[in-house]
DNA sequence: CTGTTAGCGCCTTCAA
DNA sequence: TTGAAGGCGCTAACAG
């Protein structure tokens, strides 16, 4: 695209392009006079200020580059709107990167977003270590962790509570009568599904119930291959996500059983859709938008106060109950 | 973020700047020699080339701009992963913006891209006519519009051919013994919404059947709202969206009928979850994922080759028959 | 094969 | 209050 410089608005108003840029950025004071030939050469002209110049120029592109595993996931869409709408507001643009959970395309997506300048990163990974990523924090990359944290690197996140989420869904499951339980969980190496787990068998064990656990991933499918291959129903299936928790229904009502009446199951998220599924999900409610936007507003933050604040953040969970799971006979 | 320079690999290499661009571009012959010495010093201190730099030197980011109305939406998740995935693949990044529909909205995110110096713009915009894109487009501005056309402006497109999809959903009705209809469309202004409005009106008055014809908008809470005014079922309720269909089932169940016993209902996308829905939903998929690909891959053909082609590519709807519409007796 | 240099568009001293 | 000039990091002539 054709587009005049900061030269040519210079020259079409008679001025010298120091001029230019003081009335276009109000950086000093410039005569009424001046002023206003300036202002009608850039509109006549359908000047704008080369960002990519002034990045250059002043070491900061007013970028940030987000790596998530996948934008098709409504728990990650909903976050990166909460993201997006912060930045923007801030004069920030969003560059979106999917990386399917795989380490190696998340290295050379983070490459990119190095190359490309980004201000600040704002990163939702695999949980496993991350050798480059950790060596750019050290260099003074801004990164804040979203929902996940990865172990041995120190920095910023913003996550929700999963161990109260866990709990609060679990004390509720216990209270309302259920006594054998089953957890189809997610993606082990994950964050979440590990203290989830944890929290898990935790409570099982405490309570002394009948209790399994196994690790899937977080995907509609596992949960409906998972459950059709349950011979005995427990009296909870507890799901790692939401989207298991949608496969796990289908897969037992094609079995001929009914949810809630001959199982409860829950999910986990509150995705979007779980309040219209059938029969509705009894689930524990992230607040992603607001995950989305605090940790937009942390990195910010930290870009701009120039601290090396590592500050964590975490969101309150909120159980939600719906018509999946059911009160049993004590 | 502490960057090495260009000059400070020179400089560790002891070579010249130039050198080490040519290894690192494999611009030109550089002697086996040398080219470890760079390779080492890049290696040691950790250097990556500046985009930002090489942008302004070129006059070329790589960047392309996605304005579109919200990321929340499955329908446009689906359709920005398509474009992302053959985007990285070329070597672009996308810079994501939500616009909420909003046309002033729009125009200050072309604004943010314009100054960010993007190469292309993936454009999903209200059907109004913008007159800043045009006056951009006109001066060489590449641009894609994807799922929506704007009239007046003449710029490549790619959009799924409404016409068809309505029709093959129609047709289908119609032979399955409906005889009366009520359709409840989505946002008036909305490109797809206007085409989808004429071929039903032109297929009900051939057919002669009786019909009324509503604009709403393209979510759950318009096909619920809607629905819950309805007096008299129809044989067939015809949606703008699944979404809106979601809401009119709900609804419907809510009143005590049956879906499709009582009326069929269809919605426009099949989104994700259509499938999961109670019933499945009757509806016309839109190759979502693909029309993002082939968008970003002839924005990507208009930019690399520098040709003028106004190309407009019609993707194939495909009627997705489910459980949400029955068979009547003729 | 290698080095020197101009300049992409902008902001920011510095001097006037 | 204004203008001239250096330089951000890089590539692409140009010269050797």
């Amino acid at each position: 695209m054709n587009r005049p410089s900061i030269k040519e608005v210079a020259k079409k108003a008679g001025v010298s392009i120091s001029t230019v840029s003081r009335v276009l950025n109000n950086s000093a004071p410039v005569s009424e006079e001046l002023r206003k030939k300036v202002e009608a050469a850039v509109k006549e002209l359908g000047y704008y200020p080369s960002n990519i110049a002034k990045s250059l120029r002043k070491g900061k592109t007013k970028t940030i580059g987000f790596i998530l595993p996948d934008i098709t996931n409504p728990f990650f869409a909903d976050i990166v709107r909460g993201a997006e709408d912060f930045l923007r507001k801030k004069g920030y643009t969003l560059i979106l990167c999917n990386s399917d959970q795989n380490g190696e395309q998340e290295i050379q997506l983070l490459e990119t977003l190095i190359s490309k300048h980004i201000d600040g990163l704002l990163f939702t990974g695999t949980g496993s270590f991350n050798l480059l990523l950790e060596e750019k924090i050290r260099k003074g990359l801004k990164v804040v962790f979203l929902d996940r944290i990865i172990q041995g690197i120190n920095s910023s996140y913003v996550i929700v509570d999963n161990k109260k989420g866990m709990e609060l869904l679990l004390d509720f499951l216990i209270k309302s009568g259920h006594k054998s339980f089953i957890f189809i969980n997610g993606n082990k190496e994950t964050f979440s599904a590990k203290i989830r787990y944890e929290v898990f068998v935790e409570k099982m064990e405490k309570a002394k119930l009948e209790y399994k656990h196994y690790f899937t991933n977080f995907s509609y499918e596992a949960g409906y291959n998972f459950a059709k291959k349950i011979r005995k129903l427990p009296h909870a299936i507890v799901c790692g996500n939401d989207l298991i928790a949608y496969g796990v229904i289908d897969a037992i009502e094609e079995k001929g059983y009914r949810v809630p009446d001959d199982v409860s199951v829950t999910g986990f998220d509150d995705i979007l859709f779980s309040k219209h599924f059938k029969p509705p999900l009894t689930t524990i409610r992230q607040p992603k938008y607001k995950m989305g936007m605090k940790a937009a507003e942390l990195l910010i933050k930290i870009i701009e106060e120039n601290k090396f604040l590592n500050r964590g953040i975490i969101l309150e969970p909120e159980l939600i109950i719906r018509k999946s799971t059911k009160e049993l006979k004590k």
